[in-house]
DNA sequence: GCGTTTTATTTTAGGTGTCAAGTAATTTGC
DNA sequence: GCAAATTACTTGACACCTAAAATAAAACGC
């Protein structure tokens, strides 16, 4: 039992399990959450601890790795899914730690593109090579073909989730 | 489309996704975070424009509604998954709003419970009658035996990580 | 072409989150 | 029985988060 592993008892687990009542949905929602919860607290602690990096920074340099010629910060803050006045600080210190660099755009002086720097980009190889790492080791109960299964439903879900919110 | 469907690019869409190699882990973790905090988003703005509420204390709620003998900080903690830290000032909040009340336990003087009042519960239960609906909808386009399939895999999953966290 | 609108970002206020250090109460161990 | 260890909670420092208002630049409309 390593300082990662503080037992949660989860928001889910209490609730009477009479499954096939017409709960579900809500039953499907709030194990989602836990898990989610349970497996982000554990990654989270452990970029904090091993290398020093937050959570949204590691999200961040995600997905600024994937794209070399940057994002500005609307479409950063999209992906990420956080408010754009959110963005502006979390950028700001990533900046000063070097791991990223931010040029306005000439042809269009509001947008701000943000890339990483080679230093970013070496650090952040090893924060995810260490991240899935850890993530494999959380799953390492589930069946491959029990993986495939969860990709498959919760891409399901996911368009469904966007259907409604676009309606 | 209303306010609450900001149409968000996600952390996990563009990845390039070539299933059955050797990351189909992390990728299920993305995918398990994009939905989660998709939905989160949608909940949590509609918690506060509807209900005033945020959804920390109305996840709070959920558990004290669940356990009327109250429960003490700790256990609260525990259950929600945050920080012991955090607790003291929600708590506080909700006291002022009178949705709950804290006594000391008489016979561990350390130990603090807190209650839903007759305010809280009643609120609450408006509360979480939307919030169904509201993820309900969201999963609409799931079929029962998707959300059953889900149920069960997911629950698998929860047991691989918090072994994994056990060890 | 010039005022209006839209788009991109920042700022502000307030709530929530962690961790670590601190306080208070109980339990342990000799 | 009393010092030491443990348990429950709070506090303080700092990071993130949202919503809403403010700023600045580009696009639009007539």
């Amino acid at each position: 039992m390593t300082e990662h592993s503080r037992v949660w008892i989860d928001a889910e687990t209490k609730i009477a399990d009479a499954p096939g009542d017409h709960h579900d949905e809500l039953r499907l929602w709030l194990r989602l959450f836990s898990v989610t919860r349970l497996m982000e607290n554990d990654v989270r602690s452990r970029l904090q601890n091993e290398f020093d990096v937050t959570f949204p920074r590691f999200d961040i340099l995600s997905q600024l790795y994937r794209v070399p010629d940057g994002l500005i910060l609307g479409e950063l803050s999209q992906r990420l899914m956080v408010s754009p006045g959110n963005i502006t600080s979390v950028i700001k210190r990533l900046m000063d730690d070097g791991m990223i660099v931010r040029n306005q755009n000439p042809n269009d002086r509001r947008e701000n593109i943000v890339q990483m720097t080679a230093l970013g980009r070496e650090k952040f190889i090893q924060m995810a090579a260490s991240n899935e790492e850890w993530v494999r080791n959380l799953t390492k109960d589930l069946a491959p073909a029990d993986v495939k299964a969860l990709l498959a439903l919760l891409q399901k879900m996911k368009t469904s989730v966007r259907r409604a919110l676009d309606e």
